[in-house]
DNA sequence: ACAGTTTCCCGTAAATGC
DNA sequence: TGCATTTACGGGAAACTG
């Protein structure tokens, strides 16, 4: 009977801030005949507190009460957009804080309900229904916490409500996760992952040689614990690239000229042999939202030498648009300054061949002055370039498939600056 | 009666934005032998509209009335501080907007009014006071503007509270002025402004030749009106060099190292005949908010040379902050790097002396990587530098003076994030 | 003390009003 | 249509709160 609604662009709709407005449509999928005068719905926020109670209430702050009106739009049926709608959290008068350890806020799943009352033919008829889980934040740095839940929610079950799914959470498998993965980057940026990238990512997550059975993942593992050694949680690690590609490598991340997720090692062992100058473009994993790049160059001794330079994040990618980074890009060493030593993009590509298409001509320059530019430069420490070692790694691919299912389970309508849900009424 | 209260620092109070929370006190100068029980003061915002009515309403969201209480610190009079104050624009139900026309909203004036009622000795007493003009805002943009609105107004009238006052305001002499636009930079920043940089902007506001007898500014040449050729007033330009200073040149302007505002004309007066490659800092005219640097070299047949770089502004000062710029300032000609061609700060200071205090040290590099920093560079023109012409320019002194007084009628106390007004009760 | 969470509010962009 | 003004909200930082 309740059915979400259909997707454009997966603008992380189903997550709601605080005191910042969003849309919400429903429709009438049945065609009432005499009941085109005043139909109005009511929408409420967490309406039926399941009996566990919720650590945080929020409220409508806007009218929430609206007419049905004949959709602009083709099949004539009856619907209501609620617009400027906004919440805001109850304050708990009586520390009735439901306090339920455990979960964070970002699991714990709230609901939209719509309901219209109206007498057909003497015969008193309610229409109820409720939106998909809803995750609800106060601050954007919330959202990819937020959005993992959803991801999760929606791969893993079929139920239209269950707002306890995260105090035991499923597991999920690799070729599951993988898929909504790289479905991640084809509906955010334009591209998916191919089978070495997801490769390196299961690797990355399961441990390597865990790759070849279709290993389980726990909600844990993949967006609440730390990657030993680092600060914050895969899925953190991975969505800050995702924000990195959307920011500032959209056209060089679309054209495939980003192979990003390799580790250290298969970097190694592609460059090795390569032609001095060749170079491939690699995501940080020590760092959130990095990209750096690794150089070979052929040593008199037959030996390949790696040099890697330290990651460029946004801040530093806001100051000179990365695609300027590689055109300009020079080492300085006892006051020399070298060449530009990236010639080649892995295999082969000529560095301008790639690029030049992104480059930003150095902005015009007002008569009486010089212009202002920036160049990137890298100091090379006076004792010589750090030597790395090398190993290989095995490649083995991966298939796209259950793309439409995922398409259709997560994404939802989004009407401008504000978010949209969208949800029919029986 | 009504007294505009000590100040500390300059945070520019008196301003208010919308939405935004603010706070003011108000103390009780006599003393009420029976009334330290409950004293209730209650603030209103624009309690008398004069008769000439405004263009826009204003009103307290929250809470406005509190008990007075001991002060806490010594002389331990009555006095009461309303926190988290906020004002909201009144929404003109039926089109009942005043428009005078002319006044901009920053011109606009407004004010807080105080009241208290009690009976000492079967005497009914009404107290109340007002603060000084008020100008609201809707947002920071508009702050400069309504900045230049409390200034003017403070600097010309003793009238405690003359809301027309922009209807017909009055000019200002050079003299005064001056004084305000020096305290602005002492107090905002922590050093004024020299008789040259006063004399240089007394010429650029009233025009050259004008700097000798008291010359009266008007309010539209100073604010309102855009400087001949330029897309923004004569105060506007001055606002956004404070902003440069305050947020990216602070330590460089307050140790003197910064001549800033000097015309091209001067500049290459002072310059000529220098050793080569001494340089001086100039704020740009031309764009708000930039600081540009221009150094000579002594060509073979003993003419100078000058050469000036794009003004660096706001976004370019993020990503390099501007004493790394001098520091590394390189110029390319043909893929032909030179030298740093600063080497000495007006008028021969050697440029590490003077700001190698500054210098950022390379950030630490992460080990396995090369670090990644960015170096200020200019490329020359193929056809060579632009020769420019230069003349000379007078300079008499120019005395400082009226600081106290200003000192008294400008400052207001600001507490934390918020803004505070101070009133008494007389 | 501290971590998770919310609030605050600048500054840019977009929307709105006149 | 263009300009003046307000609204919207991301993002960094401070404040809050158990």
């Amino acid at each position: 009977e309740v059915q979400p609604c259909m997707p454009t662009h997966p603008q992380r709709s189903l997550i709601i801030k605080t005191g910042v407005q969003f849309t919400t449509k429903v429709r009438l999928l049945v065609k009432l005949p005499e009941v085109d005068y005043q139909l109005k719905v009511k929408t409420t926020f967490d309406k039926d507190l399941p009996p566990g109670r919720l650590n945080r209430q929020f409220f409508i702050l806007t009218n929430s009460t609206k007419a049905m009106d004949v959709e602009d739009s083709a099949n004539g049926c009856l619907s209501v957009e609620f617009r400027h709608l906004q919440l805001k959290e109850k304050k708990y008068i009586n520390g009735a804080k439901g306090n339920e350890g455990l979960l964070s806020v970002t699991e714990e799943l709230h609901s939209l309900s719509f309901e219209a009352h109206f007498m057909v033919l003497g015969l008193a008829i309610d229409l109820e229904t409720t939106s998909l889980p809803l995750v609800v934040i106060s601050n954007v740095s919330q959202l990819p916490a937020g959005w993992a839940s959803v991801m999760w929610y929606n791969l893993l079950t079929d139920e239209p409500r269950n707002l306890g799914y995260f105090g035991n959470p499923p597991r999920a498998s690799w070729s599951q996760l993988s898929e909504v993965l790289s479905w991640q980057f084809s509906s955010f940026a334009g591209r998916g992952l191919n089978p070495d990238q997801l490769l390196m990512l299961g690797e990355k997550l399961l441990g390597l040689g865990n790759s070849s059975g279709d290993i389980q993942v726990s909600w844990s593992k993949f967006s609440k614990e730390n990657i030993p050694g680092k600060a914050f949680s895969f899925w953190i690690w991975l969505e800050s690239i995702l924000e990195l590609i959307k920011k500032h490598l959209l056209p060089v991340w679309n054209d495939n000229y980003i192979m990003g997720f390799v580790s250290k090692e298969k970097e190694r062992a592609l460059l090795k042999g390569k032609e001095g100058g060749t170079f491939l473009l690699r995501f940080s994993e020590s760092h959130l939202g990095g990209i750096t790049f690794t150089w070979v160059e052929q040593a008199d001794n037959g030996e390949s030498n790696f040099t890697s330079v330290e990651p460029y994040t946004k801040s530093r990618l806001i100051a000179l648009p990365f695609a300027d980074i590689l055109r300009n890009y020079k080492v300085i060493s006892e006051g020399l300054v070298t060449d530009n030593p990236l010639k080649f993009l892995y295999p082969n590509i000529p560095k301008d061949e790639a690029f030049s298409r992104y480059y930003n001509s150095p902005q015009s320059k007002v008569h009486p002055y010089l212009s202002a530019n920036l160049i990137p430069i890298s100091e090379l420490p006076s004792n010589g370039s750090v030597p790395l070692t090398h190993c290989s790694s095995p490649e083995p691919p991966m298939s796209p498939g259950v793309f439409q299912m995922l398409h259709q389970q997560l994404c939802f309508d989004t009407v401008r600056t504000s978010k949209t849900l969208d949800t029919e009424l029986p």
